[in-house]
DNA sequence: TCTCTGGTTTAGTCGTCTCTAAACCATGTT
DNA sequence: AACATGGTTTAGAGACGACTAAACCAGAGA
């Protein structure tokens, strides 16, 4: 009933409705790497499938069935991030391709599987949260890191997208969970002061703009 | 170049030119679970593209390179299937079917990596041998538990088609590498006493011709 | 208000893989 | 030697998902 390639879509919308509230023909064609005149079909049989709510021009939003079977699909993804670099070591850089590339042809009694082998991770590599069996997902309070307040806190996650970005953020130790201060300057402003895992991060204050992609769920304030 | 489906084909006529010599429309069409008419037409694909030499109404043969591909085929599969009952403990009885709906999703990188922590398996889990990187197939001389003459020997292998046959079979003890003996009757013959592990195999004897599946390798007389 | 521009949709095609129905071939049987 | 039968091939068509090119809409700026 629901095809490979729906479930991409699906996942794809639920993924920029994250950021959005509203998924554009673009913004999922971007994201798929296909054209929007693809997506845009795509979106009218998906809207007959009862999965989205199509409004022309606006983009789509998930029904309550859509949002529960792309949860689903959603799930399988990070477990399968999850268990291709814990199980096989593969790098955090290049597992998020990687998982998109096989995770559609896994049946549950696998992807069960590697949650059981991996103890119920609760995240993926990146420090997304893996939604449960039923479709519920943890939600943090997070702050990007270009954004945070002085003080300290603990990295929550980075965004997957770029395998460049993130074997130079491992190089730096901007991992999930990672400790980090910020110990200077304003949020959004350009000078700051960032120390991660008690080190000093040298050259990271260039690069902090760019570094919209780590958020940081802060410690709280004593 | 090589589309998925044909990645099947190729496994497909590759398991049954190991029993037949020629692969027939039928006979792979069956296996695949297509109709006649499509296998015809995928023949005449792939005979285009130079993996099978076609005769028509006599079926195919693997080229050189069609073979070739074919074993990196054949490897991929059965390394899953190793996976699959090692790692994540699913039943020798459902992984065929298991790791032919996933593995021509997996990326090469993937399948090498399970070869890597399964410390390079020989065989798959029913006990056919796994091809090399480099396209070998370590070959064994065996008999069908049927057709075997009085004395001892180890099971070499399984046939993997029967989820049924299979679990019957594990019950039993006959999994590759048991250790069995003919004590009575002629190869062939109905009337066969057998002992599998040492212990006498009870109800064993009445089903022996079905037992053509069941492959073992003869210890040296001495 | 008009127009420009960028994103979105439609129209028309193509490639891949599949199917059923009907024609076809190559046997073994009578 | 004729023929029936079972497997094989062609013919025709449909589902799916992708693309390009062209028409279309909506909001920003003049």
């Amino acid at each position: 009933m629901i095809s490979q390639t729906m479930e991409d879509y699906l996942a794809a919308i639920y993924r920029v409705e994250t950021v959005a509230h509203r998924a554009t023909t673009g913004a999922v064609a971007r994201r798929l790497g296909v054209s929007a005149a693809s997506a845009s079909a795509m979106f009218h049989k998906m809207a007959d499938a009862g999965l989205v709510r199509y409004r022309e021009y606006l983009g789509v939003t998930l029904t309550a069935t859509g949002r529960l079977q792309a949860t689903q699909v959603v799930r399988r993804h990070r477990l399968t991030e999850r268990f291709l670099t814990d199980m096989l070591g593969i790098g955090w850089d290049r597992v998020d391709k990687v998982a998109d590339q096989m995770e559609h042809a896994l049946p549950e009694e696998v992807t069960e599987s590697f949650a059981r082998v991996l103890g119920d991770a609760a995240r993926c590599p990146h420090g997304y949260p893996i939604p449960s069996v039923s479709g519920e997902v943890a939600v943090r309070e997070t702050v990007s890191l270009a954004q945070m307040a002085v003080g300290s806190g603990h990295i929550a996650w980075v965004s997957e997208d770029d395998p460049v970005l993130l074997a130079d953020l491992a190089r730096r130790g901007l991992v999930p969970g990672a400790h980090v201060q910020v110990l200077t300057g304003e949020p959004g402003g350009k000078r700051r002061m960032v120390r991660v895992a008690g080190r000093a991060a040298a050259g990271l204050q260039v690069r902090l703009l760019q570094a919209v992609a780590v958020e940081v769920e802060m410690d709280a304030r004593p």
